[in-house]
DNA sequence: TATTAGTTTATAATAATTATAACTATGGAA
DNA sequence: TTCCATAGTTATAATTATTATAAACTAATA
């Protein structure tokens, strides 16, 4: 809790109630969620909250670096909370976006083709470990 | 116009007029339009052309593989046609997407942390050469 | 107290996409 | 030729994520 406020103060934005609290969930949660799943977490707790203060909050957020947005998914964004940047997987079984850590031989590169390079974005189609368990758990019955 | 034909021929799609349009608008375009654009061009040619066929086409030309679908830009899905798979730049001054040629280290790897992969997208943000050339030519005035 | 800036909320507007149903062209059977 | 089935196209409405607008609230300050 002081934690998440001197997160926010650390990078100029006013630790509201409800901004301590959306920081919280994103901090809280793996799997990267969108608006609607944050602003269904916020309920529980702000029932009061309102879905344009999550997109507003969300979009501070990501304009002081605090977090990223994820294109991934074509019906809405999704937002990352991880410091450090990392690939993600896109479970095309269950749904969710998974981080994977593998380095890319281009995240030192600034220049490439001539192009100049201020951030790399990359994700992984495929079906996630728990999915493929399941599977197989499956299979042997 | 015979060679786009066997195109759609060849992915089991009957070659009509306004399939045959659509595939010659994305072999010519290089920076991955997306539905209104190709609509726009459409409408030079095919001025009844409905919107929804655009949506329709496309969404038949990416389950039969003859399209990807990027969704590099938040706003709306952008379309590429080229066959060889390869990663992107967004050019963050002139909102362009531009094919970039250089190899994933992890293209022909199946499995990472347990997860199965089948596909990856990648793509870089930044600013493209053009830009960039444009800049320097802006400040040597 | 009155004022102000910053934050939150309710509500309406925008815009990409999808759903639905009517219309059209085509090719084969009768 | 006429009828019919099918696939493809079109017009239109519905859905939904996001943005815009303005009112209400909060906390600090003169
Ligand atoms: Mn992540
Ligand atoms: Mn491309
Ligand atoms: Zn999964
Ligand atoms: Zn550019």
């Amino acid at each position: 809790m002081e934690d998440l406020i001197k997160i926010l103060q650390s990078r100029n934005i006013h630790p509201s109630h409800q901004r301590i609290k959306i920081l919280e969930i994103l901090e809280k949660n793996e799997d990267h969620m969108n608006v609607n799943m944050i602003y269904e977490e916020l309920l529980k707790e702000i029932p009061t909250i309102s879905k344009t203060t999550v997109y507003n909050t969300l979009s501070t957020f990501a304009e002081k670096g605090l977090v990223h947005c994820l294109t991934i998914t074509p019906e809405e964004m999704r937002y990352d909370y991880r410091a450090n940047p990392h690939h993600h997987l896109l479970c095309t079984r269950c749904g969710r976006i998974i981080d994977v850590d593998v380095q890319c031989r281009y995240a030192d590169t600034m220049e490439i083709d001539g192009h100049c390079i201020e951030e790399i974005q990359g994700y992984f189609k495929g079906i996630c470990r728990e999915c493929l368990s399941h599977d197989k758990a499956q299979k042997q019955k």
